[in-house]
DNA sequence: GCCTGGAGCGC
DNA sequence: AGGCGCTCCAGGC
């Protein structure tokens, strides 16, 4: 834009933006931008946050959201379509103008606060490419700078470097609107080769301490342990027909490697840094200068491994790549094999980590626990070093990559404690704010360490309010903002009509918003009353918030939709683990229509139950049920009721089985006894008693209910589980519909009195329904 | 119910 | 213009 106004007002140098002096105008309009800064380093603040994804955790990237989220300062956002109107007078002019300033104002100090200079110059100067590349993030070409020094000081000749070419051929002249139904979309491919491991998660909620081990490094200590190098390995020649066989570790007698040369330095130079830091005489900005080279150091050093198997890399190996996780998986698998086999409780681990359940609230313990097995593990290792790297106080463990815990750190001597998500839901900014503080609540209400219930009863309070909010148009309309990335650029999406990002992203473009691939495009879901025909999609819905916000629009946020798909299902999955809920209550408090999961999860236990257990009898499945006990109201004896099959059955009902009384038992009075004994056994479930199931410790507790945990009693090795669990209530409601399920009888009986007796009662029965 | 893309995480 | 592993959601069949 400056340049072409620049132009228009024929001012003189305008090539001076950049370092090279134009004196004509020759630079094609698309290229303009790279081209006119020839000679000079670029800093673009949005390319440096999402490179420094690991400080900045933002939902999106705009300069509002980093403002708020680096610099704690709010800042307008100025719609597009707003701008012309701030030229209609001086005073919104002026205004406009001093809100422009104020952006460029808030990009220095961003690029102040992310340090960019400081790492991109550090990361520049190890790796020997050119500043302005490590700007625009070029991660590879950094690692092929490094290694080209590397090899060229030790007298190697390296590979050529291949020209690049797209491996896609999506032509960028193919501009017509026909989907081409055979072409291969750009993006992710698939795997090439095997990755890290992950182990199987033990679901559940742990209520005392976890210890979180991981290897320093992991990769590059491989490298230098297994001395893995191009000088090193053996490995097949680069064909397409090679076996993917991955390559043997070298000999131990071999000379070490470049690779593991390099990162051995690399290693003992940010350990050099390090112990610089400890000194008491540092300065502050000496400190945050020696923070900016160890952080650079340990960044080269990490991104190693992945330049390996980059196909495009000039040092492309997939054979070393193979080879470095192929030992990481080993590593993992013995370490795991390691702790078991001294009786610790491994419940997951991925890649480089483990987490152990303790099954003790001392941290002290905790610690000689992990000293114990840290030492054992680096025994059998020369360099490679397992650490202890938390202590959870509690954890919710729902999934691979899916947990949240309370961590626990000693600030000089004090324990503090801080919750830590990973990949749950609630990290995630494809979930809406009103979906992530409902998920939030209940979060911190299952790791708050109180009681179940009060838990439950708060969640579930909670739901309530929140849904009876929604509804009656309480909720900002902020909060139901979802923000969805776009991979490509709008056109060049397939498959348009199921994405809603893209049919908004295709709008914005339409009226003259830039979106590109890379940004990240805000929507609403939104109820459409105009259309009466067909059903739309659910992509068809979905509006930008300033065209809800667009007076006259007719929009409105679809609220139902929000509870059921947005809030519903993270909450469903966080408290999965917990007993004395379900979806359907969780539903049901929402005001969600909640027979569709109560069907769903009945037919579920149904399957689970019948299919498994097709072959059992009746017998065997009611061995441990509490009998239907009734009294007769004219003998006053109570009796157990065997059920329509066996029990005297008259024209007239079911009958006492007293030997010498044989009465007929008033429907009402059945009805009435029958609902006492579900009530009892439903309120029995909701008590919760949780009981060790070793037979001979008999320990009970009743806490926040876990689906896996060790017995109570320390000496005990048994788990514990719900005394009277909701398999077990089940089966009870399942028997006492068996005792009065004529149908079924009918079925399965062949004494021909009684079937008569029963299809007469059947008739009956839908003849006047209420008895 | 099964399969396939895409997103977006974790490591 | 580093890698793979793992949920989830939609949609098509």
């Amino acid at each position: 834009v400056l340049l072409h106004r620049m132009k228009a007002h024929k001012v003189d140098y305008w090539s001076r933006l950049g370092r090279l002096r134009r004196s004509q105008w020759v630079l094609a309009w698309e290229k303009v931008d790279r081209a006119v800064m020839s000679g000079r380093i670029v800093c673009d603040t949005y390319l440096a946050a999402k490179a420094r994804a690991d400080l900045v955790k933002s939902k999106s990237y705009s300069l509002t959201q980093l403002a708020r989220s680096q610099l704690e300062t709010p800042r307008e956002d100025i719609s597009f379509e707003s701008i012309p109107g701030y030229f209609k007078s001086a005073s919104s002019l002026a205004y406009l103008t001093e809100h422009c300033c104020f952006d460029t104002f808030l990009v220095i100090k961003l690029m102040s606060k992310l340090q960019v200079l400081p790492l991109t110059k550090q990361l520049t100067a190890l790796a020997g490419n050119l500043w302005g590349r490590t700007m625009t993030g070029a991660r590879a070409e950094r690692n092929e700078y490094l290694l080209l020094h590397e090899f060229h000081k030790a007298k190697f000749i390296v590979p050529d470097k291949a020209i690049y070419t797209s491996q896609r051929g999506a032509g960028a002249t193919q501009q017509d609107g026909d989907e081409d139904g055979g072409r291969k979309t750009e993006g992710r491919r698939k795997p090439a080769y095997a990755g890290g491991l992950v182990l199987e998660p033990k679901k559940g909620f742990y209520d005392k301490f976890v210890l979180m081990l991981d290897f320093n490094s992991l990769y590059p200590s491989i490298i230098q342990e297994y001395n893995i190098c191009f000088t090193t390995v053996n490995r097949p020649v680069r064909s397409d027909d090679n076996p993917d066989d991955e390559p043997d570790v070298p000999d131990s007698a071999l000379e070490t490697g470049t690779l593991p040369k390099l990162l051995a330095r690399l290693v003992d130079r940010r350990r050099q840094v390090k112990q610089l830091m400890k000194d008491p005489k540092a300065t502050p900005t000496e400190l945050a200068q020696y923070n900016i080279r160890q952080t650079a150091l340990k960044l080269t050093a990490n991104s190693m491994y992945g330049c390996l198997g980059f196909t495009n890399s000039r040092f492309y190996a997939k054979p070393l790549a193979m080879l470095i996780t192929s030992k990481g998986r080993e590593i993992l698998q013995n370490t795991v094999g390691l702790a078991e086999s001294k009786g610790l409780d491994v419940i997951y681990g991925d890649t480089d980590s483990i987490m152990i359940y303790t099954n003790t609230d001392s941290i002290d313990e905790v610690k000689t626990m992990g000293l114990d097995l840290k030492r054992e593990v680096n025994k059998r290792y020369r360099l490679l070093e397992i650490e202890m790297d938390a202590f959870y106080q509690r954890m919710l463990l729902l999934k691979k990559k899916k947990y949240a815990a309370i961590v626990v750190t000693e600030v000089n001597g004090q324990l503090k404690t801080k919750m830590e998500t990973k990949g749950l839901d609630l990290v995630r900014r494809d979930w809406c704010e009103l979906s992530h503080s409902v998920s939030e609540f209940a979060l911190n209400q299952i790791l708050s360490g109180d009681g179940r219930e009060e838990v439950l009863d708060r969640i579930h309070e909670y739901l309530a309010k929140v849904g009876r909010e929604t509804r009656g148009g309480l909720v900002p309309i902020e909060k139901f903002i979802i923000n969805k990335g776009m991979t490509k650029n709008a056109h060049e999406y397939a498959d348009v009509k199921s994405q809603p990002h893209v049919q908004v992203a295709k709008r914005m473009i339409a009226k003259g918003i830039s979106v590109r691939a890379g940004d990240t495009v805000p929507y609403v879901i939104c109820t459409d009353h105009t259309a009466q025909g067909p059903s739309k999609t659910m992509a068809e819905c979905a509006y930008h918030p300033d065209e809800l916000r667009q007076p006259g629009s007719g929009l409105k946020i679809d609220f139902e939709w929000y509870l059921a798909q947005q809030v519903h299902p993270p909450v469903a999955r966080l408290c999965a683990p917990i007993e004395g809920t379900d979806a359907g209550r969780l539903a049901s408090c929402l005001g969600l229509d909640a027979s569709r999961y109560h069907v769903a999860s009945a037919v579920a236990d149904m399957q689970q139950h019948t299919m498994l257990d097709a072959q059992i009898s009746d017998e065997e499945r009611f061995r441990n049920v509490d009998r239907l006990f009734v009294r007769c109201l004219r003998c006053n004896r109570s009796n157990p009721l065997i059920g329509v099959a066996l029990s005297k059955v008259g024209y007239r009902g079911l009958r006492c089985p007293e030997e010498n009384c044989g009465a007929v038992l008033p429907a009402p009075s059945i009805g009435f006894q029958l609902t006492a004994a579900i009530q009892q056994h439903i309120r029995r479930y909701q008590e919760g008693w949780l009981l060790c199931d070793d037979p001979a410790c008999q320990t009970r507790t009743r806490m926040l209910s876990v689906r896996r945990e060790k017995c109570m009693n320390a000496e005990c090795l048994g788990g514990k589980s719900l005394a009277f669990s909701d398999k077990m209530l089940y089966n009870q409601l399942l028997y006492f519909d068996r005792v009065f399920n004529y149908d079924r009888a009918l079925k399965h009986t062949t004494d021909e009195s009684l079937r008569g007796m029963l299809s007469w009662a059947t008739r009956c029965r839908s003849a006047a329904p209420c008895d």
